[in-house]
DNA sequence: GTCTATACGAGGATAGAC
DNA sequence: GTCTATCCTCGTATAGAC
């Protein structure tokens, strides 16, 4: 059961993802949607609206598929960290690769660059709280004596967050296409298992 | 001293980057450059055209500006791996962050997910090139002694390159909107810094 | 809450005079 | 190579009937 006002939002989550906010006409969402454009304004104010809306919603559940401090705690300890991280990227995968939360992620993208509020979600989202997450989950691998106390966390998160980045960054790309992304999956999995090593046999550190 | 035409494909260039392909119309344009739109059909054959040029453009830029295997034995030899990075970075930000070649840059990011020849530039120019290239420098470092010779040249660079690129990324959001990138040129010489390390002492290959 | 009707500026593009 | 004039469609948005 889905209401007109939520048929729009979904059109419209559709269609920016696919054209970009200012490649997409309110005609063509309503057209989509099956009424006319008038009917659109008793929803929503107007086309940013909707693009708002939209943000709202993204940022929302963003939120909600962040694990808590306590949850890590308690689930590191159960499995090892390179399998602790691949489970991580799994989950995270499940969480963020909705078909819904992926439209979304890439209009964010699209318009990062012209809307301010895209540009914070942005860099909120993909940078920040990815790298605040990793710093506390190297944190506590440490406090746990599962991993070696040479390495500063802060370095281990980031090598681990921008490289997985990158990766993500081609993994939407070729996915977007509908291009095999076999060879990504392969490239995370070595990129986890690259800094787990790392992680685990303390290389040295500062001078 | 500048033609219309280019007047024309400089104007596109600073508008697209700002606004989006889509975002600008050829009233715009033709407004920004001091002519009527229908001249500007006089230098090309549509929108859509105009495009295409910068794309060409971009693409041999780019090749411009990519050392060949030649170049980088005799630099190796030169300097240690570290500052050989260092100076890579530069000469690289230096090469690909002329105004232009920034703006098309950001071209390409926007309309890869719409535009099958943006979607070819980015993964064969941001994703494949650099790998390759990166590949190539830790086979000449190994082959030259300077690093050890017990990890794959492939691991070293994937994890060089995709670290740079979502470094490169933020760096990109950051700049486009006047935002302090210093954090970021700092994460950049970590990022260097502790992959030199790495390639140093080797730290034990595949089991 | 949806429709018809309507407004009007902006969109890409062309024909033909100069 | 540039201009004026013109085409017709698409763009967002509102007023008011049902």
């Amino acid at each position: 059961m889905s209401t007109t006002k939520q048929k729009i939002f979904n059109t419209a989550v559709d269609l920016f993802s696919r054209k970009g906010f200012s490649g997409v006409s309110v005609r063509e969402i309503t057209r989509n949607v099956g009424i006319k454009e008038s009917s659109l304004y008793n929803h929503y104010k107007n086309k940013d609206d909707i693009l708002t809306k939209i943000f709202d919603y993204f940022q929302t559940q963003m939120q909600k598929a962040t694990p808590t401090k306590q949850y890590l705690q308690e689930k590191i300890k159960t499995i090892p960290p390179e399998q602790f991280w691949e489970t991580g990227l799994v989950n995270f995968q499940k969480a963020t690769q909705t078909p819904q939360i992926q439209k979304i992620s890439k209009i964010v993208l699209l318009e990062m660059f012209q809307n301010q509020r895209a540009r914070d979600i942005a860099l909120e989202e993909f940078f920040t709280r990815q790298q605040k997450l990793a710093v506390m989950i190297f944190e506590i691998m440490q406090e746990s004596n599962l991993i070696g106390k040479d390495n500063d966390p802060k370095v281990l998160a980031l090598e681990y967050t921008y490289g997985m980045l990158g990766l993500q960054f081609e993994y939407n790309i070729l996915s977007n296409w509908n291009l095999p992304t076999k060879t990504i999956q392969e490239k995370m999995l070595s990129h986890i298992k690259f800094i787990s090593e790392i992680a685990k046999n303390s290389i040295g550190g500062e001078n």
